[in-house]
RNA sequence: GCCCCCGUAGCUCAGUGGAUAGAGCGCAGGCCUCCGAAGCCUGAAGCAGCGGUUCGAGUCCGCUCGGGGGUACCA
């Protein structure tokens, strides 16, 4: 893997703080600071800029531009770095050798879909655990966010190296599942002609209730119809959990998103995992019985209340089991590390999984990733989405109507911390010019290109990228270079919508460039040396809306 | 009450403690004898408020106001 233009610049700024050091006996202040590179947003100030000499003024009792000027003319200027200055008030800009840019695009094409990938999780196991919607019924909007979130994810630790798994967590128990239950068999005895059955009040109305409970009939006829909601709700509870996560496989296949694995919460209580994980956590002296109840003494841990992980029934909680769930998947499984991407409503729930985990030493092996939820709005007026009355949008149903591109696009625009609005009515009617069209509208520009080369018999092999040096060509190169970088940020910090700016960004500066540079022109030399860089760029575009699980269509 | 997330242009959203805060939609105007006008160019328009830290704050801290979520022997 190629180091980054910022590795470069890092690199070069930091021997030059060394030699600054060194000469002007500076000692342990400069040594030790760290050297933090940034992009200046004025072009005028170069590619690159440190602000090591600001921070240095204080430990050095000396002006920041004089301490820039000294490391400034020390910073070797080789490897790509054209010069170095220092500029007021203490900034060290680094602008990059245009000859060097030029050749980076033939390096980015030979690297192929290669480029922007990294090593730096090399032989390592991730899990990447989202959407794990409750099996009680649709994917809706709701669950829907964390879709792209997880699955984007995954694509960028598996691009630095990483070994990594999809998972799907199934809560196939608990006591939402009786009631389920007890609603598709209330619904199968009145598709039976059974009178004066109510659902109960905290049951299941919604109308796809009596769709499950109408293909059980059509499997079973009416052999049950005999017996009571109350002995149907096991056998029918099971049977329709078996339904609705068949639809949410179908739901998550069109919504491009591949699961590895769907392990079931009840697989941890059958294996006997669950009560080897209350064990453990007896052995290391965090458990308390208390009423009748097994307690996680999580006021030693720090948090305010201590937390059940059995109820005085013998019923293991739900936050338990999950507990379990997580020591299994990091013990048993030889994950080095899990995350979690989770809905906003859960935070409480993931601060008393972050206590276990320390419970369990096994701190720092887990993450979550919280999304903020998704509100809806119907004509502009904000709607309650109530899932066991059927009130809610089906993420199907959105993805039938605007596309998968512009779905996930439109859950990946937004960072996961932001509360986000969707309006469906106003989806559908801004799906036609929806940002992710004009990031594929760029490839496909391109694309088009190729074919008119083709047409004349302009190949882009064998082009003199040295050629290319105007403004207009080495800016392209510039962005071009900032994947890779961006495909690091993104993995340390997960902040995976960073991938739609970008692309919207770099689909703008190639409308431009294309605007006021024609490619394939009169002279061939330079068409072909163009044909290279756009296809550096068509690349780029793709290694992008790749990640983001988006086509990258050849034409529109 | 306490805890978490957010408040940036009319709307939907970007913005790493840096040097003149951006995009899409909408609005006003301009650009196709020339590789795709799903495009390009120009313009109007914005950091909720108050204090603090810092050489430097949309970004960090505190308070106020506003929105969302949590605070169970629910999941």
């Amino acid at each position: 893997m190629t180091a980054t233009a910022r590795d470069l610049v890092h690199d070069a700024v930091t021997a030059g703080v060394l030699a600054a050091s060194d000469a002007l006996g500076w000692g342990d202040p400069a040594r030790a600071a760290a050297v933090e590179i940034e992009r200046p947003a004025e072009k005028a100030h170069g590619d690159y800029a440190a602000n090591i000499a600001m921070r240095l003024a204080k430990p050095l009792r000396r002006p920041p531009l004089e301490i820039a000027k000294a490391i400034a003319e020390r910073v070797p200027v080789r490897d790509g770095i054209a010069s170095v200055d220092a500029a007021p008030p203490g900034f060290i800009n680094v602008r990059l050798d245009p000859a060097w840019l030029a050749r980076q695009v033939e390096v980015i094409v030979s690297e192929g879909d290669r480029f922007g990938r990294n090593d730096a999780l090399n032989g390592r196991r991730f899990q990447v655990e989202f959407v794990s919607a409750n099996p009680t019924g649709p994917v809706t909007v709701a669950n829907a966010r964390g879709g792209p979130i997880g699955d984007v994810l995954a694509n960028v630790l598996a691009f630095s190296g990483a070994d990594v798994q999809r998972e799907y967590y199934i809560n196939d128990a608990g006591t939402q599942l009786d009631v389920f239950g007890r609603s598709v068999a209330v619904r199968y005895l009145e598709l039976g002609g059974k009178t004066g059955l109510v659902i109960p009040d905290d049951g299941y109305p919604a109308d796809y209730v009596v769709d499950l409970a109408r293909a059980l009939r059509d499997k079973v006829g009416g052999a049950f119809d005999d017996q009571t909601p109350e002995e149907l709700a096991p056998q029918f509870a099971r049977a329709a959990l078996d339904t609705v996560i068949e639809w949410h496989k179908a739901t998550m296949r069109k919504f491009r998103i591949a699961f590895d694995s769907f392990y079931r919460e009840t697989a941890l209580m059958e294996s006997g995992y669950f009560m080897k994980t209350i064990e453990a956590l007896r052995e290391a002296g965090h458990i308390e019985e208390r009423d009748g109840a097994v307690w996680l003494k999580s006021r030693e841990l720090g948090e305010d209340i201590d937390s059940v992980l059995i109820r005085s029934t013998g019923v293991p909680t739900y936050f338990g089991v999950d507990v379990a769930y997580h020591r299994e998947a990091l013990v048993d499984r030889g994950l080095d590390r899990k995350i979690d991407v989770w809905g906003a409503n859960t935070h409480g729930h993931a601060r008393r999984m972050k206590t276990a985990m320390t419970a369990l030493g096994l701190e720092g092996r887990w993450v979550v990733v919280l999304y903020q939820f998704v509100r809806f709005l119907h004509e502009g007026v904000l709607v309650n989405m109530a899932r066991r009355r059927g009130q809610f949008i089906r993420l199907d149903d959105v993805i039938d109507t605007v596309g998968v591109d512009a779905a996930r696009w439109f859950f990946l625009m937004a960072s996961a911390d932001r509360t986000l609005d969707f309006d469906l009515e106003l989806a559908v009617q801004q799906s036609n010019d929806n940002p992710v069209y004009y990031v594929q509208y760029a490839h496909a520009r391109i694309a088009s290109i190729f074919r008119t080369a083709a047409e004349r018999g302009l190949r882009s092999e064998g082009a003199d990228v040295a050629l290319l040096t105007d403004d207009a060509e080495l800016d392209l190169v510039r962005l071009l270079l900032r994947f890779p970088e961006l495909v690091e940020e993104v993995r340390d910090k997960h902040n995976v919508h960073l991938f739609t700016g970008y692309g919207l960004e770099l689909a703008g500066a190639f409308h431009g460039f294309y605007k006021g540079n024609r490619v394939v022109g009169d002279d061939e030399a330079r068409s072909k040396a163009r044909l290279r860089l756009v296809e550096a760029v068509a690349l780029t575009l793709r290694q992008t809306l790749g990640l983001l699980g988006v086509s990258a269509p050849e034409s529109m």
